[in-house]
DNA sequence: ACATAATAATACTATTTTGGTATTATTCAA
DNA sequence: TTGAATAATACCAAAATAGTATTATTATGT
């Protein structure tokens, strides 16, 4: 079970070394090298954070991406979101239906409680502090 | 991102079924039957249950599962444990290796805080409580 | 003894999710 | 006007989960 998705992970070491070169754009190759991340694979993410997220993109010569939101303004949760949907533990399905006796159901409460503390828990932390 | 697993759900309901027939021994195909789950899918979970966990097996004419364990005794981590492995919230991988900065990561420290939280707040629920 | 009704064991298949590639079109600047 | 970049999208692969099938074994009633 993962809390971070490898997308996830990605975009949070893009996002991290973009950072570091202030002032100019960074190209998906130089990204690819410098992590070790397939290229195209750094493309793809790239494509979802410039779309939704805190980055923009220029193409053509010279081109690349360049952050729009400094890291501490992007909240972890938000890149999660992203890649991987809205922070969840699952709804209780039985068979292939969802299950009937949601509202009384014990163990559902216990995974909503859950769900809550760690969507409490991660709610501010940012890409900088990481 | 599922809590609880298919398997972990059906064998919570398959140890609820048994014990609800106190005193005789309860038969795949009539626990497949009353709870609509597949018999050899039934059958493999109740396996598990027999091999490592709170039940007997009796074989031939009249056979079936019994509980050795009451519910209130028999915690869902056990369970899931059994099926899913020990709850985690995932190993940090950068590509297919573990990731070097453990030690000092944020990240993976709050990842096994709330691995933690999770941990304390299932360790007592028993299956008969849900 | 023997047929039958049950589980045991295990190997196999299917589906879904995640991870990753490839291909073609578009844009910009030297 | 060419080449270096991204855009968009469709495709493919691997892994995890969910489910099936097949064969062997065991116990019991007659
Ligand atoms: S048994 Fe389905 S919501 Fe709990
Ligand atoms: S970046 Fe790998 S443990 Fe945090």
């Amino acid at each position: 079970m993962k809390l971070i998705t490898r997308e996830t992970d990605y975009a949070i070491r893009i996002l991290k070394a973009i950072a570091e070169k202030p002032g100019r754009s960074a190209a998906s190759i130089e990204l690819s090298k410098e992590l070790g991340i397939p290229v195209a694979f750094v493309r793809k993410i790239l494509q979802v954070l410039a779309r939704k997220g805190p980055l923009t993109s220029t193409k053509g010569k010279g081109g690349g991406f360049v952050l729009t939101t400094p890291l501490d303004k992007i909240l972890l949760v938000d890149i999660m979101i992203m890649f991987q949907g809205p922070v969840s533990l699952g709804d209780c399905l039985f068979g292939k239906k969802l299950c009937g006796n949601r509202a009384s159901c014990s163990l559902r409460c216990i995974i909503l409680e859950l769900e809550g503390t760690i969507r409490e828990r991660i709610k501010n932390v940012t890409i900088a502090s990481l």
